[in-house]
DNA sequence: GCCAACGTTGGC
DNA sequence: GCCAACGTTGGC
């Protein structure tokens, strides 16, 4: 799947992605406009990473507005803003499974096959408001889970944008959500491409051991929150995983950026 | 809006 | 297969 992941209510999402991957980004492409409803979400939820609770649904454009409204925003500070760059890390699982009959896996190494990937059958609200966060051209971490040796394989771009994810209103398929309509859509995708395949997983492993106070994964999210399936990654953690722990050469990470 | 029961994720 | 962590559901 490009999803990647699992659903949460019973197996009505799971994730499948693969098999039907051709199918369904076919789909999605031609209906991936962003309707209106997915649009006036978008902004609404970067709070919910940091608490994954019940729901924050401020809006975050509304009181940044506020705050900035005694002066217009200049070019520059959208350029800035533009160089205020996040960083993700999203989870797929490269061995089969079946989920609804239909094998889930989906590896780096699938992706590299494809141009590029919905990546679909995300059913969790925290999971979802990150991909909604997500800017054309950001970089992610493409993480390998429920697998033998779980942990980061590769780097993947955000080739587009948010827009509904429409295997939500199929009953047969395997992320089907019967509360998500095209009425009211319930659920995001964004479409990945591939970029880069570490020469060694980075394992989960290796990342737990800077998970403690005062290290350089102290509050990463996905360590935190380990069922998520769409976390965020600071900068800091970024450049340290990949020049410390991957050991991507300087000019390799600067030809990505 | 609280919270107990229940279901899912995902490492092990 | 186990089970800890955590999200969802639904009664109140």
């Amino acid at each position: 799947m490009a999803p990647k992941r699992r659903a949460q209510k019973s197996e009505t999402e799971a994730p499948a992605k693969k098999a039907n991957s051709e199918a369904t980004r076919r789909s999605t492409r031609s209906s991936s406009k962003k309707t209106n409803t997915d649009l006036d979400h978008a902004s609404t939820q970067v709070e919910d990473t940091i608490k994954p609770k019940k729901n924050p649904r401020k809006r975050a454009n509304e009181s940044s507005t506020k705050t900035q409204d005694a002066k217009p925003i200049p070019d520059t500070i959208t350029a800035d803003l533009s160089e205020g760059r996040s960083y993700w890390l999203m989870k797929a699982e490269p061995e089969s499974r079946l989920e609804k009959g239909k094998d889930v896996k989906f590896s780096i190494d699938d992706l590299v096959a494809v141009e590029k990937e919905p990546w679909d059958g995300v059913r969790n609200p925290t999971a979802r408001n990150n991909m909604r966060a997500m800017k054309k051209g950001e970089k992610a971490f493409f993480y390998h889970s429920n697998c033998k040796i779980p942990g980061i394989a590769g780097i993947i771009e955000i080739e587009d944008e948010h827009s509904v994810d429409e295997s939500a209103f199929d009953p047969k398929h395997p992320y089907y959500d019967e509360k998500s309509s095209r009425d009211n859509p319930k659920w995001s995708l964004v479409h990945v491409k591939f970029l880069k395949k570490l020469e060694k997983l980075i394992s989960l492993k290796e990342l737990q051991k800077f998970y403690q106070p005062g290290e350089k994964l102290a509050n990463m999210q996905v360590l935190r929150m380990s069922r998520l399936s769409v976390s965020k990654v600071s900068k800091q953690e970024w450049e340290f995983v990949c020049r410390e722990l991957a050991r991507i050469d300087p000019e390799t990470l600067e030809s990505i950026e």
